[in-house]
DNA sequence: GCCATAAGCTAGCATATTGCAAATATATCG
DNA sequence: CGATATATTTGCAATATGCTAGCTTATGGC
């Protein structure tokens, strides 16, 4: 049974540490703990509000709604990461829409100050990260990053049964 | 200040969607979310506890700091994730080693069908991501991820110190 | 205009998870 | 044999999470 076919039979149905989205997992969450290594004892902020703090920054004026989409949180999280925010002082909330069940969210001069701190550690570690591969595996990377967020999402959307037959 | 030498004035100090830990996040916290729907109602294993019993499945004898390691978990969430691996029946610790307070741990025979079934759908969601790579895209994904860990794992050792300056 | 229903968001509460100090058990050294 | 180190577990306080229900504002039918 364990010699017929096979010369090194491949005993375990899965190693994880090779196993693609186990990498995946592992580069980001050390950088993930050493980012928040800063802002947590910096600014008190948790992971959750971090994101929401990141998007709210790139793309002010959005709703609790839409920034729950970009930073990959749920309503609730993210009603509690704005929460977080405006009581440390970095969003505020503006009714400007017409729609006044939506708020649209800005940061404050502290808040973007924050954010800017933050962003440039973010930045110094992407490049770290980035100076460990040629050019050519940065484009090869960035290509096949975008392919795997399209798969990913296609898979996500298409659930367990997606998966059994094809 | 906004018109100096960049043309298009980078306005933003970071968009989180575009940054490589963030996106390498998206990919795995999806298929994490998709394998815990599967393993969660069948088998009422957690994130961890998954972790772990894939680690014992495909290295059977490593103690619990060994798991701890290999599984990216902390001691305590380790041993936690053991015990309930022993509840569920998945898992036996075997003290056959000198030092007894190491014990080295075992899947059941239940352990290992649950294993390989989860196994079966993780290579399945593997290979649907692959299935978007042209062969040379994956192999120069893995090249970089490996350069990546290496990177990430450096990074993290040398600690928010040694990136503001170098 | 007015009611019913829906949408966006938040509060409150029960439950689950986590972090950490201390306990337990074993090993090793002098 | 006592002191100290190592591996792991437990108990508990602090946090976070999930979910129901609530508030407020919109929208569509009449």
């Amino acid at each position: 049974m364990t010699d017929e076919t096979s010369p090194r039979d491949d005993a375990s149905p899965l190693a994880l540490e090779a196993w693609l989205p186990y990498r995946l997992f592992i580069v980001s969450a050390r950088v993930a703990a050493l980012l928040e290594s800063h802002y947590g004892p910096t600014y008190g902020l948790t992971q959750a509000s971090w994101r929401a703090l990141a998007v709210i920054g790139d793309r002010p004026g959005l709703s609790a709604g839409e920034i729950a989409r970009a930073a990959g949180l749920d309503q609730f999280a993210t009603s509690r990461a704005i929460a977080h925010l405006m009581k440390l002082g970095f969003a505020t909330r503006a009714s400007a829409s017409r729609d006044r069940r939506r708020a649209s969210l800005s940061l404050t001069r502290a808040g973007a100050d924050a954010f800017a701190d933050i962003a440039r550690l973010a930045g110094a570690i992407e490049s770290a990260l980035e100076a460990s591969l040629s050019a050519a595996e940065r484009r090869a990377l960035d290509g096949a990053l975008a392919r795997l967020d399209e798969a990913s999402a296609a898979i996500a959307a298409r659930g367990l049964r997606g998966l059994q037959s094809g």
